[in-house]
DNA sequence: CGTCCAAAGCGTCAAATAAA
DNA sequence: TTTATTTGACGCTTTGGACG
């Protein structure tokens, strides 16, 4: 009876969890090691978790149990708990900054989600650099035959051919007409002194040929008039930011390079904030599928418990009759 | 088929926080 | 202290479904 319910709800907790895995493409966080907590409702809404470091926390709303639980289970209870929303009201600031103040003391979906994953090796971390250009994809028009294609985040195509060249393809880029160069700090491969890179237009099509000196990849490029790109060495994962040095075709005066290089650098700011609100989006989303599993599992364990506590009122109350 | 609307996504800014 | 990173907020665009 009772070993029934238990086992219940150990499969319930499993099919659960295994559910949400389903969304997550390398591996869920859910199915990291559980912290140990234990777990007791306060109030409606409000669920006061004791960390095993006797730490105490608050989890709002996640559980909206019709009953109050009365179980006072001489086992504590092992659950998982990804968060802590710390929400402490100040009716001395506005609702902006009040909303502003409470959010911003949320930590990071990184650090939630890599605490989630820091036990268990399957779980990819998150502040590991994603290398999701390198998907190969099918071959295009191209003169020689490239050796590697890469797919940029924004869409373009980077095919490294056999000679050294490299083709950007972007329906969304106007190609570059004219020669550019591209100077890279302390380059990793043997060759020393800056790389070179040749930027010819292709008078057919929208795509660009690039020509490099020392074997680099160009691994990452942005959409606009004036793109940053990434170099990244063959044998070396150490991807390094490069900037363009010149305008196409153009020779400039110092006070122009100098309002070039400022719009350059804002570009690279824009570029990288641009990246890190698709990832920390992509975390948000995350972290919200991670609570929606801890929902459905909770939910699931309550279900199972209040189960077994009629259950236990039934015998209690046959035996006392 | 065109219009409306809600949801989702994206880019940017700004503020908070972390790291150097 | 300075610089880099993270993330909420805002406005805009895109997308998909409902409706006439």
């Amino acid at each position: 009876m009772d070993t029934s319910g238990s086992s219940q709800l150990d499969s319930s907790l499993q099919d659960s969890a295994t559910d949400g895995e389903e969304n997550h493409s390398g591996g869920s966080p859910s199915s990291a090691a559980p912290t140990q907590v234990s777990v007791a409702a306060e109030s409606p809404g409000v669920t006061v978790v004791q960390l095993s470091d006797g730490q105490t926390v608050q989890v709002q709303g996640v559980i909206q149990a019709p009953q109050t639980s009365v179980i006072q289970s001489p086992q504590v209870q092992t659950v998982q708990i990804a968060t802590v929303a710390e929400l402490d009201d100040d009716e001395s600031v506005t609702d902006t900054h009040k909303r502003r103040e409470i959010l911003s003391r949320r930590p990071s979906y990184r650090k939630i989600l890599n605490e989630l994953s820091s036990d268990s090796p399957a779980v990819p971390k998150i502040d590991e650099e994603k290398t999701e250009e390198e998907v190969p994809v099918s071959s295009e028009a191209s003169a020689s035959v490239p050796t590697s294609i890469y797919q940029t985040s924004t869409g373009q195509y980077i095919a490294i051919t056999q000679g050294r060249a490299i083709q950007l393809s972007s329906p969304g880029v106007e190609a570059h007409l004219g020669a550019q160069t591209m100077t890279v700090a302390s380059s990793p491969t043997p060759q020393p002194g800056a790389a070179i890179l040749q930027c010819a237009a292709q008078p057919g099509d929208c795509s660009q040929q690039f020509y490099i000196q020392g074997g680099q990849v160009l691994i990452q490029a942005a959409t606009g008039d004036l793109p940053a790109y990434q170099l990244r060495s063959p044998n070396s994962s150490l991807a390094q930011s490069i900037v363009m040095a010149a305008s196409p075709g153009a020779m400039q005066s110092p006070s122009s390079q100098h309002a070039e290089e400022i719009t350059r650098k804002r570009e690279v700011r824009l570029m990288k904030n641009r990246e890190a609100a698709r990832e920390c989006r992509r975390k948000k989303k995350e972290y919200v599928k991670c609570l929606e599993n801890r929902v459905a599992v909770l939910e699931n364990q309550n279900k199972t418990l209040i189960e077994e506590l009629k259950a236990l009122k039934d015998i209690y109350c046959h035996k006392a009759e």
